[in-house]
DNA sequence: GTGGTCTAGACCACG
DNA sequence: GTGGTCTAGACCACC
C-alpha cells in the first residue's frame, strides 16, 4: 500500500533518476522501450500522472522519445550514455564543491572527507 | 521590491541555511543577538512570518534559543559551532557519497574529478 | 461563528491534543486518514493556517505522516498507541508529583487526595 | 547573566508560585515585608517590569498587600497560608484527575502510578 | 483534490 | 520592543 519514495525530491523526478541509473548502468540501452505509463505506475505504486510526468520530462530532455501507439522508448543516440553521465556527474561534482566552499573545506579536506565516509559506507555494506 | 531567493528550496529554510554559514564562518558566535523577526523582515525583504518560521525551525535544532521578549539568540553551547560544521558536511558528503556511487563512479573517480573541477574554479578566480 | 476554545494554549496545541485523546481511545488508528486541511478546518471552525500547524507539530513528532497530494495519516506504527499514552500519562504523573512535593504533600496525602476528589466526581455524574 | 525560568508559564507568574511555596512550607509568614520590586528583580535576574506584575498578580488575589511608602507585605490573615494551600492542592488534584481520566486511566491506575514515580523520584534524590 | 509556502495584517502576552 | 498566535487569502507543486 506504500510506496517508498521519500526527500523533498518530487516524485516523479526520482523515478526519472531511476531510469538515468539504469541506464548508465546499462540495464537500459537507447532503443529500449520503457513499460507503458500504467504499468510503470503500479511497478511504482504510484499515480498513473506522477509517471506522465517523469516521461514528459526525460522526453523534454530528448533522453526518452515516444512513438504513437507503441509507447516510450530511450532515445536512439550513440552518445546518450556518455551525454548522460557526463552531464549528471557534472551537476554532482558542482554543487558538492561549491557547498564545500562555502562550508570552509580545502578541496584536500574533501578528498579526506570522501576516504573517509567511503570507508564507512562499505563497513555498513 | 524583490527579494534574492530561488528555486525549489523554501525560503525560511535557505535564510536558517545563512544563519548557519554565518556561524561556521565565525561572523557569528554563541550568546550573539540575531536581529529581531521585524528587523530581519526588513533585511531580507520578505514577510515577518516568514522569519518567524525561519527562527522556530533553528529553535527546534537548538542552534537558537529565544528569551521572551528580549529576542532571538545564537544558543550558548561552546560545541556548538563545531557540531554544527560537523552536521552540515557529513549530509553533503553522505549525499555526495551516494549520488556518484549510484552513477558508478568509484571514490579513486570522485577525488579524480575533485581535483579536475577545484583547478577549474582556481582558474575562473 | 465562535469556536469553542479556550485560555492560554494555543489552538493548534489544543486540536493536536484532541487527536492523541481520539487516538488513545481507539477512535482513531495507525493508517487512518485525518480529515484534510481545510476540511478539518471548517469542523473545528478555525483557520486552515492553525490546521495546517497542528499536523506539522504532530508530523514532527511522529504521530503522523503526510503523503503528498493524498493527505495526512496517522503513522503507521503498531506500537504508536501505547507509546503515545505511556508519554502522555507520564508527563502529567510528573507534573502532578512535582508540584506536589512542591506544596508539601506526601506520596500518602496525594492518594488520599484522590479517593476523595474522585468520590465526588463520582457523585457529580 | 542568564536566569533560571523555563516551561511555557509566564515568568512573573513562576515567581508568584515561589512565593506561595515559601509561604506554605512557612519560610515566609503573615506580615513579613517581601523585598523590594527591584531587588527582587536582582535576585530573580529578570526586568523589574516583571516583578511589579508578579506583585500585582498577587495583590489582586489578596496574598499580599503594599503599604505605600513601605513596601510590599505578606498580607496579615491567620487563615492564609491554610487557604493558600487548600486552593493549590485543590487546583493540582482536580486537573491531574481531569487529564488522567480523559486519559482513560480509573483512581486505582493513578494512584498505582503515584507510588510508581514517587519511588523513582525517591530514586534519583 | 492534497499539503506546503508565502504574504499581509492583526492582536496579545511578556519584559 | 519582543516573539507567539491567529486570520484571511493567495499561489504552487504534486497526485
Amino acid at each position: 500500500m506504500e510506496n517508498e519514495f521519500q526527500s523533498s525530491k518530487p516524485i516523479y523526478l526520482q523515478i526519472a533518476d531511476r531510469v538515468y541509473y539504469r541506464l548508465i548502468r546499462s540495464e537500459l540501452s537507447p532503443g529500449d522501450k520503457l513499460p507503458s505509463v500504467r504499468e510503470m505506475a503500479v511497478q511504482m505504486k504510484v499515480n498513473p500522472n506522477t509517471i506522465q510526468r517523469t516521461y514528459s520530462e526525460m522526453e523534454r530532455l530528448e533522453i526518452v522519445e515516444t512513438r504513437r501507439g507503441q509507447g516510450t522508448f530511450i532515445a536512439e543516440r550513440s552518445d546518450l550514455k556518455a551525454e548522460l553521465k557526463d552531464r549528471l556527474t557534472k551537476d554532482v561534482f558542482k554543487r558538492f564543491i561549491q557547498e564545500m566552499a562555502e562550508l570552509g573545506l580545502s578541496p584536500e579536506e574533501m578528498i579526506d572527507g570522501i576516504k573517509q565516509y567511503a570507508e564507512e559506507a562499505n563497513d555498513e555494506s
